[in-house]
DNA sequence: GTAGAATATGTACGAAAGCTCACATTTGCT
DNA sequence: AGCAAATGTGAGCTTTCGTACATATTCTAC
């Protein structure tokens, strides 16, 4: 029973329901609504978006992507089925949103490595963004592969952790501090690192062999890392 | 219109349709059917299956995850509807199935490459590896990046790409003729390498920054993986 | 405090999609 | 040929999606 978790907030009941007109002209079911409905200018507005973003995300760990429907979502969320079509265009753009949520988390997580990590030295860095990563899917482990193996969510590229890691590191790379041999391409250097990172911290969260200790993931991780960098 | 793209097979259509006893007693809907329906025996059954997964395929690459409903399904697949519940539970385990094809397809060319570098050096038998795995991602990227972001498939691990590799790298590192140093972790040298031909040759094919050529980056690929290995 | 904008409600309903089942057809085997 | 098992069929039932809209509540700005 979705209910226990409704949002207490309470609405009252409306006492009178007027009679309805019949036979009105629908809306088109061909036109093509991919936009989001409405934009959120208050807080409340935000809070019941969260809400039903919180609401796929219990009812998706407790019963599974099959029992997810968009009038439990509502009921799970203490939210009419009316405003959760007016924040998302449809079922597939709910999903979409939790995964930009969570890929903005992340991105602000290494944002703020970024930043921590000015002035280390690349190994620092390097680790920082590990421990970054791997927190990161460490948080929710469950939840994250449910995202990601049962949850449609559109392969945009953009969104996608490792093109983050690239940028990041390119311009940590480009920095004078940290220079790297002008024979090597930046662009290529960048990418194999962004790549080790994310699969790596990944693995070492959520995908370790059995005898492997989450530090020793983590420390190898950076070893390889290093060594590729540092290679002659 | 999938219509063009139905198979040759024709049903001769029944003349005379009995009238259905109305109010059966219908398969109580809170039943689980995890379980594939019917194994196929004869060949004509492997053959409709396979078309139904294909058919999805088409529409898939077609017209995108949307429009993949099990009637468009049987119909593409020049199948009726009941032959498709016939061989799978629900939607979603024709979904899963399509991943296992795929995965099988890969596993059977990692075997492959395996073989095939019994008694080359290390460095052969990465660079075949990240070269198989560049492949069966390239055969048809369009379709991976849809199977790996639109389409959900469960994430039980053991059908995991680079669980695979694990195993494999695992028992070719063992092997008397490449010795690793006694003081390294078979298993943690395993879990890095195989995420990184995993992560790597998945970049190359599919996620490959502009200016980075395939070449290169599978080149820089079996350096990384080798600087790895041969770090002190 | 009041007007107007933003937000929320929820029933009713059409369209589409998921899935079932009684029956028809084909195949393998003797 | 003839029979049982395997396979195939498709009308139609059930569930879900998503819309419409009249109405109710809350926020913001003045």
């Amino acid at each position: 029973m979705g209910t226990r978790f409704c949002r207490l907030r309470q609405h009252r009941v409306s006492a009178v329901k007027s009679k309805r007109s019949k036979k009105v002209a629908r809306f088109p079911r061909t036109s093509r609504r991919s936009f989001r409905r409405r934009l959120p200018r208050q807080q409340r507005a935000q809070i019941t978006l969260e809400a039903i973003l919180d609401a796929v995300v219990r009812i998706l760990k407790k019963q599974g992507i099959a029992a997810v429907n968009t009038n439990r979502i509502a009921a799970v969320a203490g939210v009419s089925i009316g405003s959760v079509y007016q924040y998302f265009p449809d079922k597939r753009a709910i999903f979409v949103a939790l995964h930009e949520r969570h890929v903005q988390d992340i991105d602000r997580r290494i944002e703020r490595t970024l930043v921590e990590h000015l002035a280390s030295s690349l190994e620092g860095l390097i680790r920082g963004l590990v421990d970054t990563v791997v927190a990161a899917h460490s948080a929710d482990p469950e939840l994250y592969e449910l995202l990601l193996t049962e949850v449609p969510h559109r392969g945009d590229g953009t969104q996608d952790l490792s093109s983050r890691l690239h940028g990041a590191l390119r311009s940590a790379l480009a920095s004078s501090e940290r220079k790297l041999g002008a024979r090597r391409n930046l662009d290529l250097t960048a990418f194999v690192m962004s790549h080790m990172v994310d699969a790596l911290a990944h693995g070492a969260a959520l995908r370790r062999p059995a005898g492997v200790t989450l530090e020793d993931a983590k420390e190898e991780a950076v070893r390889a890392i290093v060594a590729y960098f540092q290679q002659a």
